[in-house]
RNA sequence: GGGUAGGUGGCGGAGUGGUCAAUCGCAUCAGACUGUAAAUCUGACGGCCUGACGGCCUACGGGGGUUCGAAUCCCUCCCUGCCCA
């Protein structure tokens, strides 16, 4: 299988400190992905990348594939030797976009719902068709379809370290009776994606991708558990846990979507976040994150301090840069996140070693 | 001096007799952002009252007029751009 590695080092309670060994480098866990979803993380150059420092990035399948940059990075040896990164990469496999472009447009929603149900704008139509053997995508125009095996054949041709299973996101306004229909094609995709996975490393002599199954099933216990059952027991080298999350619900999910996998393999929460999300995951036994927030509010102006998130536009030395040279303001604020991040990352696995509890330290990012 | 185009809310700029407190953009203010449809989106934005529905007042350069009714029509004054002398 793959050529990473992990391994839990200690554990407080359910929370652990771990260790994953890719052929670009070693992730301390927990720890979380920026995401760098063209392949490098919005707005910040190769220097900035250098400044930022993260750990792990994580680009997407989908929009690399349309946007037709896949043959290029393909032909200069992979992601990591077309933008020059030295650290460790992921690739999502298109699953989310299957919800985000398709019943996220639909239902007016995010992956998390948000209360304003009776605001919902609602579109008529999925403009993503989705079918047992695939979906079909409507990018400028143009139709693509993507499968199990095309995801993961294009994962390969990217050649991150670690590579996700094309599975469907589910949205939070779907009910069980979907989400069980969604399920059963997640797992039988998950199977066809771990054959290709297969086919595509016995003719792959160096750095071949370790692939994570995906564990879904929306808010619902019953289906939760069933995938992490059936998932955990396929022969991934990880997993990640997607799809919707209630409000409130959150930690309940990721504890039945844990349920069923193997503890010594890494677990992957996707999409996932907020400080105080990671908290509550982490404290369930959560090893990796991926989350376009920090990048995404710095764009928006937003950075992030123990003391609470500041916004440069209403800070009166910072709005006169930010007026100045937005660009430039914004740039650094993603480089000011990153760090953030990292250090918040950085003082969870600490307290994990010195045995604390991860409240005081929750208390101290006493962030929303 | 002659001709001509215009003067609208913080700015730009629609509207050219009633459905106009006045489209829209910018600025401003507030809020959102969770495997990136996102350097984005939503809301407020004359004043006063109201939780809200709504109500009242003052407003489309100044003044006067026509009309049931004017940002819109008429008269007059002031100002600005452009062209010609």
């Amino acid at each position: 299988m793959g050529k990473t590695n992990f391994k839990v080092e200690k554990y407080y309670k359910k929370a652990r400190v771990g260790v994953l060994k890719t052929p670009h480098g070693e992730i301390k866990t927990p720890n979380l992905a920026f995401v760098a979803t063209h392949g490098q993380i919005k707005l910040l150059n190769k220097a900035d990348h250098k400044k930022a420092d993260p750990d792990l990035m994580i680009a997407n399948t989908f929009h690399l594939w349309v946007n037709k940059k896949v043959p290029e990075i393909k032909k200069a040896g992979g992601i990591h030797k077309f933008f020059g990164h030295k650290i460790p990469m992921m690739t999502d496999s298109g699953g989310f976009q299957v919800f985000s472009l398709g019943f996220g447009k639909m239902h007016g929603t995010g992956k998390i719902a948000n209360k304003k149900v009776e605001n919902r704008k609602l579109k008529a139509d999925n403009p993503v068709k989705i079918s047992d053997d695939g979906v079909i995508f409507k990018y400028n125009n143009k139709k693509y379809k993507l499968t199990p095996k095309k995801s993961i054949q294009i994962q390969h041709d990217i050649g991150a370290n670690i590579i996700f299973v094309f599975d469907e996101c589910t949205s939070p306004y779907h009910n069980h009776k979907y989400n069980l229909e969604a399920l059963k094609r997640t797992n039988d995709w998950a199977v066809k994606c771990l054959k290709a996975h297969k086919t595509l490393n016995v003719h792959l002599e160096t750095e071949s991708p370790s692939l994570f199954g995906i564990v879904q099933g929306g808010i619902y216990e019953d289906l939760r558990k069933k995938s992490s059952r059936f998932i955990g027991s396929l022969d991934f080298d990880g997993f990640g846990i997607g799809g919707s999350f209630g409000e409130k619900q959150m930690k309940k999910i990721i504890g039945w979507a844990l349920s069923g996998l193997p503890r010594e393999k890494p677990r992957h929460l996707l999409g996932i976040g907020k400080i105080k999300d990671i908290f509550t995951a982490v404290e369930q036994g959560i090893d990796l994150f991926d989350c376009v927030i920090p990048a995404r509010e710095a764009r928006h102006g937003i950075i992030y301090t123990k003391k609470g998130k500041i916004n440069i536009k209403k800070f009166k030395p910072l709005a006169v840069i930010y007026k100045k040279d937005r660009l430039k303001a914004q740039r650094l604020a993603t480089i000011h996140n990153i760090k953030f991040y990292k250090n918040l990352f950085r003082e969870i696995r600490q307290a994990i070693k010195n045995g604390q509890n991860l409240s005081t330290l929750r208390k101290e990012y006493n962030l929303r």
